[in-house]
DNA sequence: AAGATTGTTTTCAT
DNA sequence: AATGAAAACAATCT
């Protein structure tokens, strides 16, 4: 489930395999009717120009040049990009391709449709215009503490909602409280200052914990709730229960024998 | 076969 | 009035 960590290290796939080569394609792949993607206009304003460099904002990642249009992409639940080269299989559900000068490609994927690209002249604007919240990697103590903290909702959904901050979605707001302590239905407002810090100092530990292995799950140690996301299970950390509980309409899972 | 996942939109409530 | 909660929606896979 694609949130912060996992567009970074899709971000940085384009980084290091997609950075200027002249872009002389871009074609659309198999079952496309409903996807949201560039219009053919949009897509030859790409061909003879190159991206140089790339950006990410939240779960947004961005690729472009100082002069040329840029992609915005939004990852939905299940898309990705990948890099290739023309003569590897083309990956599954691929719905765009950027086809670059030499063997090199650049393919979106989207199994579930639910994301989409864009082209768009500027990020910045674009980032505005969405109404997103600061990068939850850039956010400072203070902003995150009185975003949150005014928050009289259940504070994971305060974390969750990408105008407050963008990046954080279910799985790591999830994480984040569990290693708090902190209940996901608690209120932002009943929180102190002490666990505002906490609860930023942790965000901030699983978000660049996740980074670290480049979004691969399995190399995440093994008393973090991502492996033991299941109804009933052991708490690893303290021996009480797993628990799953509707909040905000999404699925939280914590234990309550050390989430308060 | 129902449920899970994303964000948006709409409606209702505090 | 404004914030927020909750539900519906989109598409597909397990």
């Amino acid at each position: 489930m694609p949130e912060l960590p996992e567009a970074e290290a899709n971000r940085r796939r384009v980084e290091d395999g997609a950075l200027n080569r002249t872009i002389e394609d871009v074609r659309l792949g198999r079952d496309v009717e409903h996807v949201e993607l560039p219009s053919a206009k949009a897509r030859q304003g790409f061909a003879g120009g190159r991206f140089t460099m790339t950006r990410r904002h939240g779960k947004y990642i961005f690729a472009g040049s100082r002069s040329g249009p840029w992609i915005a992409v939004h990852l939905g639940m299940s898309g990705s990009l990948r890099v290739h080269d023309g003569d590897d299989t083309v990956p599954d559900h691929t719905r765009l391709t950027f086809v670059f000068e030499g063997e090199r490609r650049l393919s979106y994927r989207c199994p579930r449709k639910f994301g989409w690209v864009r082209a768009i002249d500027d990020v910045d604007a674009f980032v505005v215009q969405q109404g997103l919240g600061p990068d939850a990697m850039e956010i400072g103590g203070d902003a995150f503490a009185d975003t949150i903290g005014s928050s009289r909702g259940a504070v994971k959904s305060a974390l969750i909602d990408q105008k407050k901050m963008a990046g954080v979605g279910n799985l790591w707001s999830d994480e984040t409280l569990y290693r708090t302590g902190i209940a996901p239905d608690a209120k932002g407002t009943d929180l102190g200052g002490n666990r505002l810090g906490d609860l930023h100092g942790a965000m901030r530990d699983v978000l660049g914990g996740v980074l670290d292995t480049d979004a691969q799950y399995d190399a995440l140690p093994g008393d973090w709730l991502i492996h033991n996301r299941e109804d009933g299970t052991d708490c690893p950390r303290c021996g009480g229960t797993i628990r799953m509980k509707k909040v905000g309409g999404r699925s939280a899972y914590h234990c309550p024998d050390h989430q308060h």
